[in-house]
DNA sequence: TCTTGACTTAGAGTTCGCTCAAAGCCCTAG
DNA sequence: CTAGGGCTTTGAGCGAACTCTAAGTCAAGA
């Protein structure tokens, strides 16, 4: 298939898919009788699998790792194995932020929601929140700050 | 407490910190007796609840359009809490694409952990999510819609 | 046949969210 | 008193990930 079908397939633009292509992402493309690229559809299930990792937030050097070992053939089976464990991880603990996040965001709606003229939940008193998992400094001891 | 303590107790930088006053994240500081910005524990909680959204994917025009309601008084609560809620849903979304993929993330790790010697999984095949029986979301390949 | 639209390239431009530099002022510990 | 570190400002710079432009080639449908 040409490029502009791919991009079709893949939800991801002619221009991305170049660009893929130009930093490695994607192996350099056959070329049809015209210059062409010419896809199959492994490329579609490639760029399908980079786009979850996109979606996990795996950075484009991460990919990168990823594609390189990959190229290098079934030897580096455990070298991906690692790279996509930890990244894994990664996506694991970002999640419980996430979830974290939105009980607080549950909880700040519902404050909005309840007694419209008054407000038991002014800006700040509400944007307190149980603090969860990001912990910056590690140093806070004292929570001041109505919970 | 100055910028450098609040730097400190939120976990972003002082650089950062002006940054956001600047753009209008934060309402200007009050300054002490030598112009230099003090700083109390709302704050802190603010700051707190910017990291939250933040955390969560929320992008820095849209913290702005919730800042300047706050800004705005009590009125504001039912955009806010609108605004907060569409949010939430966002969030919700892709916290249930960060999940699906994961499922994927593990499928993947499992196929490069069995057999160590071959591999059942080559680089295309176990890249391949798309006959996968696990199908977690029941999303079909194919089309993804664009993030 | 003609025209339209998809394709090609190299390289420049954009957006986001910081992050840093430079130059100078001032608080505080020693 | 002095040195050092933290603060001030404006404005520039950066890395990530695209996104688009320009100028040109070419294939295929009306």
């Amino acid at each position: 298939m040409k490029i502009g079908d791919l991009a079709k397939r893949t939800g991801i633009t002619a221009h991305t898919i170049r660009y893929y292509e130009r930093i490695g992402l994607l192996p350099h493309a056959h070329r049809d009788g015209s210059g062409r690229r010419d896809y199959g559809e492994d490329s579609v299930v490639w760029i399908g699998f980079l786009s979850r990792l996109k979606t996990t937030g795996m950075p484009i050097r991460d990919m990168l790792r990823y594609a390189r070992l990959r190229a290098q053939g079934d030897s580096t089976g455990p070298a991906r194995a690692a790279l996509l464990s930890e990244h894994r991880d990664r996506v694991r603990a970002h999640l419980a932020e996430l979830q974290s996040a939105l009980t607080v965001l549950d909880t700040k709606i519902a404050g909005y929601g309840e007694t419209e003229g008054t407000d038991p939940n002014d800006a700040d008193s509400n944007d307190t929140d149980t603090h969860t998992t990001t912990d910056p400094t590690g140093t806070r001891h004292g929570r001041h700050g109505r919970d």
